[in-house]
DNA sequence: CTCCAGTATCTAGCGCCGCTAGAGATTGAG
DNA sequence: CTCAATCTCTAGCGGCGCTAGATACTGGAG
């Protein structure tokens, strides 16, 4: 009985040793420098080993993913919380979000560019996904008027996420990246009309 | 001397026809499926005559993405310039923007996700991506207010990739996309506050 | 203590990729 | 007709994701 338990146990530190270890080599290099035989090398292991544990380099991309969206939800969060009053708080969430792609471009890129075998708007979407969803609703409630709180958070994302990508790919400028969030936030969180 | 001319026509016209195939294979089969291998057969080439024209499958990529700018921005332009009034123009605009990366995914692909290589914000970018940005500082003059032009253009066009790019990956629901472009523009349109 | 079954892990290899070196054919000038 | 320059091809390199089949290991039964 235990011994089937300590094998469980190895196991899933196994499986989280080969997510840390693809999550670090992405984050490091980019994610066409994490090839399977690297990241069996890195966690000393040989290739075959990986797909014991996932179905294939795309599921251990979505694995990371699913830890950036916790990452990214909690961050959000954290600024909603200490943020003075509403409007700073959408400014400060908005904020926290190109900071996030910013800083971990490589994180981003499995959550949004990547991966897409993982479940987004339903139901079965992890719960990490939800969060950060439910972050970007939440600081849009004071403001959100009369248009429907799910689709003004979809459009804020929609927004955010075609700022910091087209951005990151070189098709804007970054100088004036902080006139852009500025800009946009002014238009959306000004009067319904 | 005619030779030669005959010689460099042969060599555009191959050279056009590569991009052309390539066009083609991706947009049947998306980027993935268009390796040299495939292209070259499809041309009736070996693979190496693809390198003494391009640098490598990214300048290719990079080719067919110019292409798109350019029926991109002929699309953008006959929604403005066919639209009764100004506010009517910024939303054909916006439609024909989605529609076309709807239509053309792989093309879109090429110009907005992947081929880094091209020069995006600077003078020497392609015409085409000039004429494509006019487009939308062009039919937002007239809800610019006090804001800058250039800046406005690149958030408009952030709100609209980050729409398509969502929803192209399985981030958004479908159901619900003429509803976040309305908004989007409603919110982006309405008074400046 | 021995043996065996079942599991865990590895070595080796498949078919593909982007890309390139060097051989061979082709061409136009003298 | 010869030759040098140019063009195009065949063949191959190293690396990719992924997998089949061999091998080592482990824990329980007799």
């Amino acid at each position: 009985m235990s011994i089937q338990a300590r094998r469980e146990r190895e196991r899933v530190g196994r499986e989280r040793l080969i997510i840390r270890a693809a999550r670090e080599l992405a984050e490091a290099e980019g994610w066409e420098a994490v090839t399977t035989r690297r990241l069996a090398e890195r966690v000393e292991y040989s290739q075959p080993v990986l797909y014991s544990h996932f179905k294939g380099k795309d599921a251990i991309m979505a694995a990371v993913a699913v830890e950036g969206f916790a990452d990214l939800a909690a961050e959000m969060r954290a600024a909603r919380t200490s943020a003075s009053d509403p409007e700073q708080a959408l400014a400060d969430v908005a904020a926290a979000y190109a900071m996030f792609a910013e800083r971990r471009p490589a994180l981003y890129d499995a959550m949004f560019n990547q991966a897409v075998s993982l479940p987004f708007a339903t139901p079965e979407a992890p719960a990490a996904l939800h969060a950060g969803f439910d972050e970007l609703r939440q600081v849009l409630r004071p403001i959100a008027g009369n248009d429907n709180e799910d689709v003004l958070a979809e459009v804020l994302w929609s927004g955010l996420h075609g700022l910091v990508t087209l951005m990151r790919g070189g098709r804007l400028p970054r100088e004036q990246h902080e006139q852009r969030l500025a800009l946009l936030l002014r238009r959306f969180a000004g009067p319904t009309g």
